[in-house]
DNA sequence: ATAGCGGTACGGCACGTGCCGTATTGACAG
DNA sequence: CTGTCAATACGGCACGTGCCGTACCGCTAT
């Protein structure tokens, strides 16, 4: 069994992982130190540094290894109601505990990382950003948008003012909010557009 | 003179923050230290944190005390105009050298410090979206814009994609992407709404 | 035999807090 | 008006602490 090998160190990466999160609930990102998820968890420090070269690294891989089923979105047909079921459950899973605050500190260590910025990107904004232009697209083509919609656009119109409400404002994100959103992107912001 | 008392501390406090700000320009906010702050400052480690309760509150007093001229509205009487002058100004200071880099740091040190997250905030960036927000009322009045517009959700929309880009796909901000975001905001983001 | 492991120890760095002696200041006494 | 003095903030230094990232040591499973 070649393979014992790598499980019994999967199981080692997979109880690391489990001990940054459970550690980072409880006592926040910034206190949280190696040597405590190592003691935790029962491992050397060796055996962390072995597989993550900083404590950025080690929460994106411990926040995605959540993630693997991944925030996919429905399709009904109707791509307001598909956007709005996708955003909201992208809202309550991201914004809200246990993991919203671990989320917000990881993108907090991102500005100060570019390499935890570019894995971020890679693994996650990116792949979500492009489902949700994949689904604005579909409804372009059913007609449902006009064909010079922006869709890239779009996409910023509608994380845009969820991120800066999780990172700048910094209040709670609720689900109205979402609404509001995809009224304006797809009513517009008032009855009629004076300009 | 009782003021020569107050004098000194000023200029001690005015040195100190000039100080943080070369010093972060040259090796990064992340890198910086308070030791390495005083030693450069001719200070004691006292002196600093008699006045700031950690490194984001110093950057925060040391950044702010660059913007007490303000990033003000024209107010040419063209909304459109009005707001993209003043965003283009915004984006060149906040998101370029020199002092980007460590807005940006700020905003990721208020996602692990809740103290400097409110005082970003109170001090910034309420203020100026309350500008923001000012200005869109002036033109609702005025008539250029629905009476219904949604003053708040504008600005949010105007603000979001930005910091967006700043903090998570940490692409350069351009005039061009401002202007994106305006025209989409006021005439649409496709010639006809479908929806 | 080899590789990965838990555990321990290490040097290094920055933190935040004392303590020291000094300089400036305003209050007070002569 | 003048000399003295307590108070205050200061620069500098040293300390203990915590965590970093690395190195080494046996142990175990392959």
């Amino acid at each position: 069994m070649t393979d014992k090998r790598s499980q019994r160190a999967a199981d080692r990466t997979e109880a690391i992982m489990r001990t940054t999160l459970e550690l980072g609930q409880e006592i926040g990102y910034a206190k949280l130190s190696i040597e405590a998820v190592a003691a935790r968890a029962g491992a050397g420090k060796h055996t962390i540094y072995r597989r993550w070269p900083s404590k950025g690294a080690l929460l994106l891989d411990s926040l995605l290894s959540l993630n693997e089923a991944g925030l996919d979105y429905p399709d009904t047909g109707d791509i307001v109601t598909d956007l709005r079921v996708q955003i909201h459950a992208a809202v309550d899973l991201l914004a809200r505990p246990p993991f919203g605050p671990l989320f917000q500190a990881l993108i907090g260590e991102a500005q100060h990382e570019p390499q935890v910025a570019a894995a971020l990107n890679e693994r996650f904004i990116a792949p979500q950003a492009d489902k949700t232009v994949a689904r604005l697209r579909a409804a372009r083509d059913q007609g449902q948008l006009s064909p010079q919609f922006d869709l890239e656009l779009a996409m910023a119109i509608l994380s845009g003012p969820l991120y800066f409400q999780l990172l700048i404002t910094q209040e709670p994100l609720t689900h109205e909010y979402v609404d509001r959103i995809l009224d304006a992107l797809f009513t517009g912001l008032g009855p009629t557009h004076a300009y």
